[in-house]
DNA sequence: CTGACCGTATTACACATATAATACAGTTAG
DNA sequence: CTAACTGTATTATATGTGTAATACGGTCAG
């Protein structure tokens, strides 16, 4: 079963999109494997403390993306091949640095700064 | 007159939000600096091709977060002390590093590789 | 088999974001 | 002075996000 202990809220994104990203970040990490269950609708909602149907919503686009396997009934299991885990890394990371390195040059930091800021930061 | 050639929009978040983030930005990285002229309401939301009340909405907030000063009928301004630009800067470079860095953590990214990750995405 | 759980679907409501169309009074350049 | 521009305010509509309350049939362990 799919642990979310590590998740945190944050409300600067849409609640479901954030459940995805948990989902995804798992299964660049390896952390989150093909075949794991997920939690049910329910059980998750009540976990975290939002509507059911903001869950569903989250499922159900990690199903369109073929990420889920669900049967009406049955448990939703992650469903990844080895190619996809290595492609979701790759967005992934290509989204997080762009964004990040278009913020440092936007206040004028250099690439030797953003460098050192890594360390400044990395540790909490 | 401040320039928004450099504005990029993107809908990974609320318009109104990332004309603020613009500004602070540019404040951040000085070349935004006090004194400096707005565009105005309608002349900005043209530009950007959006609703005059989205500018609006952004200039409000700056208003209220003591960023520029308007007077009803002239221009508004940007309106920042030195300490408030330190203050800026601090702030973003901190919201910003740690967005990014939490979600390497989450992606199983070590901070050597996070490094040398900057060395790839940077040059665009 | 059966009850508890599961995925799925529907309807209703509230708030945030964005657009659209005006309107009015203050400022400023010509 | 005056016309053009400015900030400010109002009302209406549409869409996205989140909540709330149900309902139905499929799955699975006991």
């Amino acid at each position: 079963m799919i642990s979310f202990e590590q998740f945190l809220m944050d409300d600067s994104s849409p609640i479901y999109l954030q459940i995805i990203g948990y989902i995804k970040r798992g299964i660049a990490s390896g952390t989150i494997g093909d075949g794991d269950e997920m939690p049910s609708r329910r059980v998750l909602s009540a976990l975290l403390g939002v509507n059911p149907n903001t869950v569903q919503k989250a499922y159900a686009m990690l199903e369109e993306q073929g990420l889920i396997h669900s049967r009406s009934g049955a448990k939703s299991c992650i469903a990844v091949r080895p190619e996809t885990v290595e492609r979701i890394k790759d967005e992934l990371l290509e989204e997080t640095m762009k964004h990040m390195i278009s913020a440092m040059k936007q206040m004028g930091v250099s690439r030797e700064e953003a460098t050192k800021l890594i360390g400044r930061y990395w540790e909490v």
